[in-house]
DNA sequence: AAAAAAT
């Protein structure tokens, strides 16, 4: 092909053959990777400016036979080829240029550790971990032995001790295995990929001309990408590592342009990716260190023939680590599929709403009272102080129409979907995100993955299509161990889950409304346990439960209590109390003056929140 | 019947 893939052209045009001694590279020795840390930054930095000063002078360094077609113009925006169709490369690996991938040198305080101590903390943190030959976790950012780059932002940044997923996830990242990580969003999960990923990159030959990126990662939707950039800023800025994040809904410029001055890090949405690959913008011959975040969701929206077009055009010895919220068997194949001998962590139960903190109040009423119950539950959510909300609605459309009607009744509410722009749905997440506007409604592309601290309450006023929604929806708030409510409005049209429904809610050990659990008995669908713990998707515990967790810990014990658990102002009094005929808790709420900001709504919780419910 | 994602 014109596009040099098989590596003997490329390593002619100068991709390939980066060779370390002649751009000053040198990696020191095995040591530690902390060593090399000042002389690559150094490098780094020199090899900025060059970038920044490139302009059109390395055109014909890349792109193979596309040269002559770009009129010389290095970023020129309409003298692309037309897209070609990407062809799997015939990998041969042995002709192909080593790389470094294993970082890891343990810690003595955690080589010494015996491995009771080890079970022990495992256990305290709900881990569990399959494959052989896993390193033991670290239990102090100084364990984890990062270069002091990265831990001078972990400083500033105040963090104070790894997080579960961390702790386990950055050593086996480090040892440059394949690894795959169960866990929920929030759990610190990005940094447990992208701070091994700033040292990998770290011990590569420099950016040549013509390069893409080292590490790729993948994910489901634009926000996910974006989230997981501003990750990457904070931490990679200190080591001038540049990144770029490759999504559709805005315009290719600015992308293009990040990809041919040459990033090290590409976070990516499928679609978009794939588009610049076939402009041939940019080339996947040099990663090494695949992401595949939020894996269940991306086969869920059907991406994965997408994701195997990509990965074809990875090299098949790169270091892979897979991310899922969820382990049902679609995404063991693909682990099957595209890592190798790889070992895995689960954190926490994956059982459902693996979250016995957060609250789950069902509300089964008829569809025309939706919206004035939605109304009183907010007149109690903005009476108190912390009152991020999120209302999940079925379709874009009633998204709309729910946002309108918020509005009009005076409430700062803002929509969020798939219909709306890219810059909006960045714009209305920044709000949500800084407390600016507390009510956010959305459609199931705000389901998964986002990761917003404070959500205090998810408002399912639709039922979504299936439990494993409901699930993820309601994850969205109780986030990092902190507590969270998640009110669902349940009508007879969402009758085939109510059997799910129950199956979640004993499983948390919530309220189970008697009309719900009569709609479960008189309706047959499913039988048992329904769609759950039937070892096909969402808990996908493989064979059975207790594959991970609900069997020992996890689903009894930890920190349920009936009642108070969390905010005071849910408490086990609500579901006599509530709907009463109190259309306002503590009175400080008055209607009426619309467009007046939120000021409105008591800044201390000094409205009486507690009384309500 | 719906949402997301490349246009």
């Amino acid at each position: 092909m014109s596009h040099g893939w098989n590596s003997t052209s490329a390593s002619a045009s100068g991709g390939w053959d980066s060779g370390r001694a002649s751009n000053g590279y040198s990696r020191p020795d095995r040591g530690s990777y902390r060593s090399y840390d000042d002389n690559s930054r150094r490098d780094r930095k020199d090899f900025g400016s060059h970038s920044s000063t490139r302009g059109d002078s390395y055109g014909g360094g890349y792109g193979g036979g596309y040269g002559s077609s770009r009129g010389g113009r290095g970023g020129g925006r309409f003298s692309h080829p037309p897209p070609q169709e990407l062809v799997k490369p015939n990998w041969d690996v042995q002709s192909l240029p080593t790389f470094e991938k294993n970082f890891y040198i343990e810690h003595p305080a955690v080589t010494s550790r015996s491995e009771q101590e080890v079970n022990e903390y495992r256990d305290i943190h709900e881990m569990t971990i399959h494959g052989d030959g896993i390193p033991n976790p670290i239990t102090t950012f100084v364990e984890a032995g990062f270069p002091d780059y990265v831990m001078s932002e972990i400083t500033k940044l105040g963090f104070e001790k790894p997080t579960a997923i961390q702790s386990q996830g950055w050593p086996m990242a480090l040892s440059g295995r394949d690894m795959v990580g169960i866990a929920a969003t929030g759990s610190g999960k990005t940094l447990a990929y992208t701070l091994p990923g700033i040292v990998h990159i770290n011990a590569q030959p420099l950016l040549q001309p013509g390069d893409g990126p080292i590490v790729l990662i993948l994910a489901p939707t634009r926000e996910l990408a974006v989230q997981i950039q501003t990750e990457c800023n904070k931490y990679g800025s200190s080591s001038r590592i540049r990144n770029t994040c490759v999504y559709g809904g805005v315009p290719r410029g600015p992308q293009i342009r990040d990809l041919k001055r040459g990033v090290e890090i590409c976070i990516a949405t499928p679609g978009r990716l794939i588009d610049m690959l076939q402009m041939g913008i940019t080339n996947l011959r040099r990663v090494t260190y695949l992401v595949l975040d939020e894996a269940d969701r991306m086969l869920d929206m059907g991406f994965e023939p997408q994701i195997r077009k990509i990965v074809d055009q990875i090299r098949p010895d790169r270091q892979t680590l897979m991310w899922s919220a969820t382990w049902p068997k679609e995404v063991q194949q693909l682990a099957r599929d595209f890592l190798h001998d790889y070992i895995q962590v689960n954190i926490g139960s994956l059982d459902l709403a693996a979250s016995h903190h957060i609250k789950q109040i069902v509300e089964v009423i008829p569809e025309a009272d939706k919206r004035s119950r939605l109304s009183r539950h907010l007149e109690q959510i903005m009476n108190q102080r912390e009152n991020k909300t999120i209302i999940f609605s079925m379709t874009k459309r009633n998204a709309d129409d729910i946002t309108r009607n918020l509005r009009q009744d005076g409430w700062p509410a803002l929509a969020i979907h798939g219909d709306k722009s890219q810059n909006e749905r960045d714009w209305v997440i920044d709000q949500f995100r800084d407390g600016k506007s507390p009510i956010m409604v959305a459609t199931d592309v705000a389901s998964r993955g986002l990761d917003i601290k404070d959500v205090k309450f998810v408002i399912n006023y639709d039922f979504p299509n299936n439990v494993e929604d409901y699930v993820h929806r309601i994850g969205r708030t109780g986030r990092a161990g902190a507590s969270g409510t998640a009110i669902t409005f349940f009508t007879t049209e969402n009758a085939r889950s109510s059997k799910d429904l129950v199956h979640i809610l004993l499983e948390a050990k919530q309220e189970i409304p008697q009309a719900l659990e009569e709609m479960a008995r008189y309706n047959s669908r499913g039988g048992g346990l329904g769609r759950w713990g039937r070892g096909g998707r969402g808990a996908g515990r493989g064979g059975g439960r207790g594959r991970f967790g609900s069997s020992g810990r996890g689903s009894g014990g930890r920190g349920y209590h009936s009642g108070g658990y969390g905010d005071s102002s849910y408490g086990s009094s609500r579901s006599s109390s509530y709907g009463g005929g109190r259309t306002n808790g503590g009175g400080s709420y008055s209607r009426g003056d619309r467009d007046g900001g939120y000021s409105r709504y008591p800044v201390n919780g000094g409205g009486g929140s507690s009384g309500g419910w």
